[in-house]
DNA sequence: TCAATAGATGAGCACCGCTCTTGATTTGGA
DNA sequence: TCCAAATCAAGAGCGGTGCTCATCTATTGA
């Protein structure tokens, strides 16, 4: 007598994940438009039909694997951010910067699927929007968490520019009601530029568009991570990462180096 | 008696010119995934087979739709640029931003195209760096201008940070010779993170990561693209667009604004 | 004028997502 | 314990796709 939905209900769950795991597989191969519903099954030793029976459409295939990517990156952006201590808030946005930077370049698939076009005609269901939060939780906690201990520093007027604009400051306003208590106006907008500019920037990585531009993006995300910090309000982390550390003081520079 | 290539050619030029066109508006329609060379030829009244003869494969046909997409895109931040004062360095900024942002959104698919998740197996065939450069290039202009006149702020180094660390230094040495022959190291990597961020912000605008977060992107991003533009050294614009002047006196500030 | 070339055509191949019908298996309540 | 209801597997089939190929026609340039 096994519980009123029992064994049958096992081996489902089974199916559905060796369908998402093999559908994985071919995305790895040929990305996310190279999943073809009757290789799984032919794969899996089914019947072309039988699909159909754990995920609707091919859609709806595709909208699980997006939700299991936000929450395998969620997951990674929490762990990093809790392997931090606490209260270094400057190494705690750098460890979410490279967790994310990490996780993209060896999941590059899942992260094109998730942060590139939306892939077939349009796709936002309500499925994916709560996932898809938790890396963004994990960033606004950091400067939240830096403002209300004090250790934002009051962030420079921008300078030369104007007080914000009613429009501007409505919006940021709903930010810092809705995951940003501790802060002002002007620190949630330059989260927000720095999260864009986090995503922007692995995005390019991913996609080629550093191609003849930049040739080691190592280097250049870790620094950028450090200076978007800083222009958000965050302190430097209290021990700078090994590359930052090591070369501080120049043992190796290189040509015309520091000017 | 035509030229070598005469009416023949002429002909085929507008064919090829055609299937792009057809091509586009079925992209508008359902997106690039959404095109099918078999409904192009239905379309222009020839058999399958026929468009063949113009585009080997439908990859090639999609490449010459990137082409042309960077090809538009460039054009207008060109305009852009040339449309502002030559010596207003962060109105050129502006201007060109505000000129990407204007474009994708009035061509998102194409957007999506070049700026998303590259669309089949992978894609990046020489014909396309050529055209992709004319954006960077603009963007790059503007901070090397500015650089040039003495007009660019000595960007504040960045509070507690170390210097760059030389694998930093040999990336940022790299594009201040290739592009940017006046500036130094560091502005040259805070314009890498300017310009990611601007598509970054952009590309989250378009493909609805900001749904839920930023209920009206203009005026953010208007903002954003000062501060980031003050991050990178470039002065305010002398005449401030229209919605930051009008409302900066604050007479309709909401809440507990300034801080 | 005429061979070479380029273009247009339609049949056909292997694949795709998806539907439907049919038959077997499992389930949970009477 | 039995049995109706629900679930699942399987196969045939529909309309669509990208792409190839042999065939025929029109254009080209010497």
């Amino acid at each position: 007598m096994p519980p009123s939905t029992g064994l049958r209900a096992r081996v489902r769950a089974e199916l559905t994940a060796e369908i998402k795991d093999e559908a994985r597989r071919q995305m790895a191969v040929e990305g996310a438009s190279g999943i073809s519903l009757r290789a799984i099954t032919r794969a899996l030793g089914m019947a072309s039909s039988g699909i159909y029976r754990y995920f609707p459409s091919r859609d709806d295939l595709l909208t699980a694997l997006i939700v299991d990517a936000y929450d395998s990156l969620g997951a990674a952006a929490e762990e990093a951010d809790a392997g931090s201590g606490q209260d270094d808030f400057g190494a705690r946005w750098s460890a979410v910067g490279h967790a994310v930077r990490d996780w993209a370049r060896s999941h590059p698939h899942e992260y094109a699927l998730v942060y590139g076009s939306p892939v077939p005609g349009y796709r936002a269901p309500q499925d994916t929007i709560g996932p898809a939060s938790r890396v963004t939780s994990v960033l606004a906690g950091i400067v939240n968490d830096a403002s209300r201990v004090g250790a934002l520093s009051e962030s420079p007027p921008a300078p030369g520019l104007a007080p914000l604009p009613v429009q501007a400051a409505v919006e940021a306003r709903r930010l810092v009601d809705a995951a940003f208590p501790a802060t002002t106006e002007e620190v949630v907008l330059r989260s927000v530029a720095a999260w864009t500019q986090l995503f922007g920037m692995v995005s390019f990585e991913l996609f080629g568009h550093l191609e003849g531009v930049i040739t080691d993006p190592a280097p250049v995300f870790d620094r950028t991570l450090l200076e978007m910090g800083a222009f958000v309000g965050l302190p430097a982390p209290r021990t700078l990462p090994p590359e930052m550390r090591r070369d501080a003081r120049g043992s190796g520079r290189i040509g015309h180096g520091g000017n």
